[in-house]
DNA sequence: ATATATTTTTAGGTTAATCTAAAAATTATT
DNA sequence: AATAATTTTTAGATTAACCTAAAAATATAT
């Protein structure tokens, strides 16, 4: 039997250290999780005993594969719910993730199953992750960082590094959405901003927004 | 803030004094939660000093208009996932309400706002209880026990009382489903079992499923 | 009305998850 | 290499939800 919290854990350093396999510090975990690093030194000892983490002492812990599973279970969860949310019942994408971070926990095979048929087994979810199969496979596209795009090719966006409800609106006051196509023009080397053409609009974007935007060639 | 637990104490309380307001002994509510007498003297305290219930020592519990409606809450998520998982879902009526003891925790009301409108605004579960609107409001249509109805009649089965998988199984096996229409052709004195013609077939039914079957004249 | 049985409450403990404060280990700086 | 700063762990408390066992109240039976 797992809790809600461990599962929280377990997520968390999965998101942490490239999907469980770099050790995570305490600190870092503490940070993600809101809470106090003594706590999180109390719960790391207990996934370890559970078998869901490896840990050493003043080293930092990462998950084993039991672990790992389980992270991929939660995010496969997660994700489905938020495609649920945004198709059948009309959220926007920046409303979803406080929804899914509670449904990603409910425990039922079935409902898993069904959903994902329900949905028409999509393969990536509303803010362009990748939603793991039920043998936990994730395609990868291969996505690069708007920052760190050429100019003068032209990309499509594809996904977002930061999906907080601020980004996301931000994203869409400027009719950036998934899937929106635009050509990099220029990039300003004294911030680091960047111009783009998109909707047949110039639209300079800072540094910032540049990190959060992931894009793929066209 | 309300915990899941008292949650779960609170409709228990509602379910076991009609709508919660009658009062119902410790140890009533103790079996119903599958908990100690004394742990549920602890939370019929808290419960009272949230001003979910009304509670006086040794005189059992009893919801306040604040309580009744938290619970209200409650069932409307609970009934309109089970209407979800089966609409949708594809689930049978006796697989869904382990699930749905789940998902009527989930807090957002955008969440059960859009369900209910997705669902095209149910009015009852897929167990035939009635489905609270927004606003805590419930039709009642008028449903009699099998066992309390008269022998020559038609009637329609409109509910269960019992919505375990067994019994819930049991009316599969023999197509009784909600809707199915049948008369009552004879009443046994002797051990209150009752014949009936259901689907052009004789089918006699054991006092115990008698009363826990809803049927209204048809 | 008294004794017996049952129900309910209280007292005191346990476990999971958290916290603060202090100690120990590690890392960085002179 | 010694000292200072930072990180991590330990020790000891707290809270929610539970438990067992004993005490108190209520209900039942003689
Ligand atoms: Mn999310
Ligand atoms: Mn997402
Ligand atoms: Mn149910
Ligand atoms: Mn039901």
């Amino acid at each position: 039997m797992i809790t809600l919290t461990e599962e929280n854990y377990i997520k968390a350093i999965y998101h942490l250290g490239k999907q469980g396999v770099n050790n995570v510090s305490t600190n870092t975990v503490a940070k993600e999780m809101e809470t106090k690093a003594s706590s999180v030194t109390d719960m790391i000892k207990k996934l370890s005993e559970k078998g869901y983490a490896d840990y050493k002492k003043y080293k930092g812990v990462s998950l084993t594969s039991k672990g790992r599973s389980v992270a991929i279970g939660i995010i496969r969860k997660h994700r489905l719910w938020e495609v649920f949310l945004v198709d059948k019942l009309n959220f926007s994408w920046d409303e979803i993730h406080e929804v899914a971070e509670q449904l990603e926990h409910i425990k039922s095979d079935k409902l898993i199953k069904q959903l994902d048929a329900f949905l028409d087994f999509p393969t990536h979810d509303p803010h362009g992750d990748p939603i793991p199969d039920a043998t936990g496979y994730m395609t990868s596209i291969d996505k690069i960082l708007l920052s760190q795009a050429p100019v003068g090719d032209t990309f499509i966006c594809v996904g977002v590094q930061d999906s907080s409800s601020e980004f996301l609106k931000y994203l869409d006051k400027n009719k950036i959405a998934l899937g929106t196509a635009f050509k990099i023009l220029y990039k300003e080397p004294f911030d680091n901003s960047v111009t783009i053409l998109v909707n047949n609009k110039e639209l300079i974007i800072s540094n910032m927004i540049a990190n959060n935007l992931f894009v793929k060639k066209s």
